[in-house]
DNA sequence: AAATCTCACAACCGCGACACG
DNA sequence: TCGTGTCGCGGTTGTGAGATT
């Protein structure tokens, strides 16, 4: 497919407001001063021509020059992204090789939402090409609700990060972290949460893919256990106008893997497996209410939502109906602004310590709900795991791409009733697994698990069942079989 | 056959970092 | 130290093609 029309001729004159190029070059002496139309949209080959023989002339840089020397109608801008993703001669064309896909998989297990560094390991490929590789990915696999990450990339991410961290030993030096038994855990980004969404459940896989799928593996292991104020997710959602750059964090090592919970031994690990936050959030999906996802869900990013984070529990939107479902997990609920005058725009280190103080307050009233989580943790993993095996994967041949096939394999590569052990040290390490497990296993209903790994192809098959119904689940009421078929708990 | 949806991709935009005078 | 220009990054939007209804 090529985007470059030669028809297209969209002209646009400099500093006439809404179409002008991004404003601090558009109103740049280089672009002014000429006063020649910019040219927005896609690129002929003949503007390619123009661009290729001005960098084989001058060489890269100094793109706001090229306008005046080349003749291009043109802001450099455009010429940098135009050179840089499509006409450098070391551009690598074509589909991703399975390699390559792989690589893409381990480095944002690692990395996160960091296309240019990603791009930097992998040569002839853009930022560009990857970010929509990866976008188109997570939308797939959220539709087959999949899980993003194989779990061997989890282990491996785990492990690398393991060995980064014993060379890096901020953790314990360099944050303050809480309190061991007094960890105030985060409610704070629910703040940032759209009502108006469609309303859980729609299991885990209908967590927005941003929140969900666009983080590293590693941060988010560490922020399903660790207080969300080691990482700039929360940072971003406290104070929105105020951008982080990906390499910087507030906290220095705020990409901290999650190898330390799990190799350190810590008493900080069990403390969090046991927090209420964790569990208690799990159970509150069952609920069906937005607003009580899990605490690890709940510290992630919403890069594709900044425009929709207006709406705050402090001041429902008119136009964000509420969800229908009452939560009923005062664990998750942050109290209303407007009742406790909560410190608004005061910084984010008495936003955190007042929120800290309001989580305080919760826990004590929530303590026995949070008594049962290990026993709990025990359950959900053992379901899981049996549910896994039960699971016939063959079916699906034809509906599950081989990449996808792949990797749902891994999910269950060992018999239960020799493995169960690892199996659950997988889900442990699997914050989307647990979820899953979590969420559902209570139902005791193993096809209801499917129905969150499989997805549209086994909602569909399923509404068959049950109904006779010969629609298509593709695009719409995904996930709604292990639902609609769930008896009443 | 037409309408609708999904996918993949290209391009744009806003913002922050950095260099330099 | 400050202002300005340039560059790069990450998120978002627009669009054509193909698939599906």
């Amino acid at each position: 497919m090529s985007m470059a029309s030669e028809s297209d001729e969209r002209m646009i004159v400099p500093n006439s407001g809404v179409d002008s190029p991004s404003t601090d070059e558009a109103n740049s002496l280089a672009n002014v001063g000429n006063n020649v139309p910019l040219k927005k949209g896609p690129w002929t080959s003949a503007e390619d021509a123009m661009l290729a023989e001005y960098v084989a002339k001058h060489g890269e840089g100094n793109w706001n020059a090229v306008q005046k020397h080349s003749g291009l109608s043109r802001c450099g801008k455009s010429c940098r992204l135009r050179w840089a993703n499509h006409l450098r001669p070391d551009l690598k064309k074509g589909a991703f090789t399975p390699d390559e896909e792989r690589r893409i998989i381990e480095l944002h297990a690692k990395m996160g939402n960091k296309w240019a560094r990603m791009a930097a390991e992998l040569p002839g490929r853009t930022d560009n090409e990857i970010k929509n590789y990866w976008n188109t990915r997570i939308k797939r696999r959220q539709r087959a609700g999949l899980p993003i990450y194989p779990p061997d990339i989890c282990l491996q991410a785990m492990n690398e990060n393991q060995q980064s961290d014993t060379m890096n030993t901020f953790s314990s030096r360099d944050v303050p972290m809480p309190p061991v038994n007094n960890i105030p855990f985060p409610s704070v980004e629910f703040k940032g949460l759209e009502l108006n969404q469609p309303l859980y459940p729609q299991p885990l896989i209908d967590i927005p893919s941003n929140s969900l799928l666009d983080i590293p593996m590693s941060s988010l292991l560490a922020q399903g256990f660790r207080p969300s104020y080691q990482n700039k997710s929360l940072i971003s959602t406290i104070h929105p106008p105020k951008r982080l750059r990906g390499s910087e964090s507030l906290f220095p090592g705020s990409n901290t893997p999650i190898s330390n919970l799990f190799t350190n031994g810590s008493q900080y690990q069990s403390d969090y497996l046991t927090s209420s936050s964790f569990f208690s959030g799990s159970q509150a999906v069952l609920n069906g209410n937005p607003s009580s996802e899990p605490g690890w869900a709940m510290k992630l990013e919403l890069p594709s939502l900044q425009t929709q984070t207006g709406t705050t529990w402090g001041s429902p939107s008119p136009s964000s109906p509420l969800p229908v479902f009452e939560s009923v997990d005062i664990l998750i609920q942050t109290p209303p602004t407007e009742l406790t005058q909560s410190p608004q725009n005061s910084g984010l280190l008495e936003e955190v310590l007042y929120e800290s103080e309001t989580i305080k307050n919760s826990n004590s009233n929530s303590f026995q709900q949070s008594s049962r989580a290990p026993n709990m943790a025990n359950d959900v993993m053992e379901n899981s795991a049996r549910v896994l095996n039960e699971t016939k994967w063959d079916a699906y041949d034809e509906e599950v791409s081989p990449l996808v096939k792949e990797e749902v394999s891994d999910l269950c590569p060992m018999q239960y009733d020799d493995k169960v052990e690892t199996t659950n040290q997988m889900i442990l390490s699997r914050p989307d697994l647990l979820l899953a497990s979590n969420c559902l296993a209570p139902m005791k209903h193993p096809t209801n698990v499917m129905g969150t790994f499989l997805g549209d192809d086994w909602s569909r098959d399923c509404k068959q069942m049950d109904t006779g119904s010969t629609s298509s689940a593709q695009g719409r009421g995904r996930n709604s079989c292990a639902w609609n078929a769930m008896p009443t708990v």
